[in-house]
DNA sequence: CGCTTCCTTGAGAAGTCTCAATTCGAGTGG
DNA sequence: CCACTCGAATTGAGACTTCTCAAGGAAGCG
């Protein structure tokens, strides 16, 4: 209930232990943080210069946490954009659809992550956000935290670094997408996660990818079947171990190096 | 001087005259609206409540304009982030490097539009701007902009809304680079332009744009090559008229329907 | 334990890229 | 004013990556 926005950021060099979700989750943080009990990511959530008095004003306006389950939707494109939200658990996928049917995977959202931002432009949710297992979420009202940003200064600073994040991260994605090989994709998106999991404190080289190969596939514009074979190889070649969904980075650089 | 963040604002029913930049320039508005002479733009930029009462703080605020000539940069990546910017006549491409030498367009903005808030996330920017065209932007620092939105609400809105524009329209990039074919984005780009002059008051079915075949390319995630293919594939069945960059296009639901 | 969904792998098809040759056009200097 | 030059655009032909279609196997779930 405690934790506002999250925010995985770069700045916050402190790792947080997290619940294992379930028998497959991430492996646990190098440190366990043990003063975090209630809220497991109030490190990642918290602008460092606000904890002292202001926390009790950002508590006040996050009035509750929501349990999404697997497939479950969240928000759909359409509905009306009245609160954000942060990703407490679990991990969740925002797809937009094109014309009927035609459906892409936009974004990953794992704990600590914001959501929900694509709603701001216009009073209406632009993707929807659909859980890729049980999850759960902290619910921001818009309104009350617009308020919030124009008294604290700090708070303001954070929700917009948190929407300049978005822009810059859509905007690497879109490198990926325009210019870069199978082989490419598929290793900066593991890498992505690698990274992602780190600064939320869990192991950078073993995660369970909670999307399907489709769901892949369509984040990194190539089809299931490509993912696949893509994946194969890199684990021919020893640069990963593949388990299902489980993955193991074996071979750092060399992931890079493609 | 006046005008401040800029937004190509659905809401903003009235069509704004602009003076033609060259000889090449976007043919002129239905409406000419006089009153905007000295900033063009004012129509456009303005959030509607601001401009009785508040429109003086904001003006005190663009502290000054900057001329870009064509191929000049306005920001590198890698920039310190100090100002955002709007475009006040021209047009910008904005470009992300991924290792040397590989390049891709991110984004093209247009007359009307904002700047740099790629650099929001870590005080440095993530992109680089260049001028397409001889193109001047208003400055607008970013600290005191932040300072007025906690002051004016209607300002903390229209800043949020621009960003969570940009959002969106990148993630719909996201879209046409990850399900689409060539034909489909060479046609969802022209559309979006024609769209965006539009708004802007321009003719929606004559422009010239302003990138060559490349940086379209770049932009679309295909080669220059197939983007000239397209285009005169396109002209062959009647649903554009192209000469060189000047493009008009014939036949909207024709090229809808791709 | 059976069902459904997901994943893997193969083979041929298709779209786009690469390389290359011309042509076009704008800007420059004779 | 025209020829020249250099970048940009067009077009063709062949190569290559990825897609599509298809079948079989693994795994999660009730």
């Amino acid at each position: 209930m405690l934790n506002p926005i999250a925010l995985p950021s770069v700045a916050l060099p402190t790792p947080v232990a997290h619940r294992p979700v379930r028998a497959t989750a991430p492996v646990r943080a190098r440190r366990d943080v043990a003063r975090c009990s209630t809220c497991a990511m109030r490190q990642l959530c918290m602008p460092q210069g606000l904890c002292a008095e202001d926390l009790p004003k950002l508590e006040a306006l996050i009035c509750s946490a929501r349990t999404v389950r697997r497939g479950e939707v969240l928000f759909r494109t359409g509905d009306s954009f009245d609160n954000l939200y942060a990703v407490r658990s679990g991990a969740l996928k925002t797809v937009m659809s094109h014309r009927l049917g035609r459906e892409q995977v936009i974004g990953l959202k794992l704990a600590g992550e914001p959501l929900g931002l694509d709603g701001i432009s216009n009073d209406t949710h632009a993707c929807s956000a659909v859980a890729l297992e049980d999850s759960s979420v902290c619910i921001v009202p818009y309104p009350a935290l617009k308020r919030l940003c124009r008294e604290i200064g700090t708070m303001q600073d954070r929700l917009h670094k948190l929407m300049g994040e978005q822009i810059v991260s859509e905007a690497r994605q879109m490198m990926v997408l325009g210019s870069q090989s199978a082989d490419e994709r598929v290793s900066a998106f593991l890498l992505d996660v690698s990274e992602r999991n780190t600064q939320r404190g869990y192991s950078s080289n073993e995660f369970n990818l909670r999307m399907t190969r489709e769901e892949m596939g369509s984040y990194l514009g190539i089809t299931l079947e490509t993912v696949s074979r893509t994946l194969s190889r890199f684990q021919k070649r020893g640069l990963i171990d593949i388990q299902g969904k489980f993955i193991r980075i074996v071979d750092f650089d060399g992931l890079r190096q493609l």
